[in-house]
DNA sequence: ACACCTCTTGATCGCCATACAAGAGTGGTA
DNA sequence: TACCACTCTTGTATGGCGATCAAGAGGTGT
């Protein structure tokens, strides 16, 4: 065993430091947040971040990988619901988090791991949302429909759209999607 | 007329200026490129980047507007067309400068003068888009098909997709719009 | 000859992300 | 006890950035 018992303390202060970041992130924004407001955040030196953390791409990557974990959690509970209010409520789930969304855009190319970040991100989210779409939409056409819907959600994140507008898009999307409930066998209406 | 005529050089300057920031900004992207690399590539000095376009937003909105007026200009030119291919032909057109998408994006919110050029653009594009899908789509829905084509555009750009993914999200997309030649009052096939 | 305006510049400021090197605290060892 | 090794923390640079300022160069009108 090391002199200074690693593992435990480590963990829990790096939890702290992402979940000061990650408040700043959300409400502030990416780039208006500099290592310094999150240090004073965290009430830590600024280098003690670098420490725990690593460079501001990695505080990103792991503020990320909380809200994704965090996102997928709380949509276990609303998985069996119809496609249609899967996709309100992700919307308006994700609205928290929307300044994130370009910024991850944007960074990409900068940073390769927010790249690789951003690849693992969609080949999840994709996975997810074709099992959902399996037997709802026209087999040969479920790629693209899923890169729809998914371009869609995010078109809803980075643009200022009332409620109403955001749900218009959604339904407008879902509307060609087959309700589990009226899979083939049963007649509509 | 004032001293030291104004006007004509003035605006050949300030062309040449923002000729110089639509190289780089496309090629290297917005955040890689700095005002002293943009004046090293114009040959001035640093400063009279300000004097002539203004500061790094001012820049990139004029660079913005150089883009978009040359995209319309050539998209008259096949305005005429299906549109599947309009589509088509649109992504593949904005692919050169699919790094400003996100950036813009980004740096909403951090600058009025971009917030404002953003929302005209869109007032400008959705209103291209919502004439040509008149009449192929249910009245009531054209707002938010309109939309779901315009995320779907930009997500085809900030997402690295092979040219035979992004031909099938514009197709599955264009799949439920009506081609004009096949409105109501003529039979299919 | 003078005043004026446009344009250009070098020097400078403040902020940022990040690197460095020294120090504080703690556990193991002789 | 004294010493060492390791983890952690900090104060202090460093280099680059966007942006500003005050001074001057060069032409224009009076």
């Amino acid at each position: 065993m090391p002199s200074t018992r690693p593992g435990r303390d480590r963990e829990e202060k790096r939890t702290e430091l992402v979940d000061a970041a990650r408040r700043l992130f959300v409400q502030d924004g990416y780039d208006a947040t500099s290592m310094a407001a999150l240090a004073r955040e965290a009430r830590v030196a600024a280098n003690t971040v670098y420490w725990y953390v690593g460079d501001k791409d990695d505080v990103l990557i792991a503020v990320l990988d909380a809200l994704l974990a965090e996102g997928l959690a709380d949509y276990a509970s609303i998985a069996d619901r119809p496609l249609r209010e899967q996709l309100r409520w992700t919307v308006e789930r994700l609205r928290g988090m929307r300044r994130l969304v370009a910024t991850v855009h944007a960074r990409i190319g900068r940073s390769a791991a927010l790249d690789a970040w951003h690849d693992a991100f969609h080949a999840s989210t994709e996975g997810i949302l074709r099992a959902a779409l399996e037997g709802a939409v026209d087999p040969g056409a479920i790629d693209a429909e899923v890169r729809i819907a998914v371009f869609a959600v995010e078109g809803l994140l980075t643009h200022e759209l009332a409620e109403q507008e955001r749900r218009a898009v959604c339904d407008q999307l879902a509307a060609r999607w087959v309700a589990p409930e009226d899979r083939p066998g049963r007649p509509p209406g």
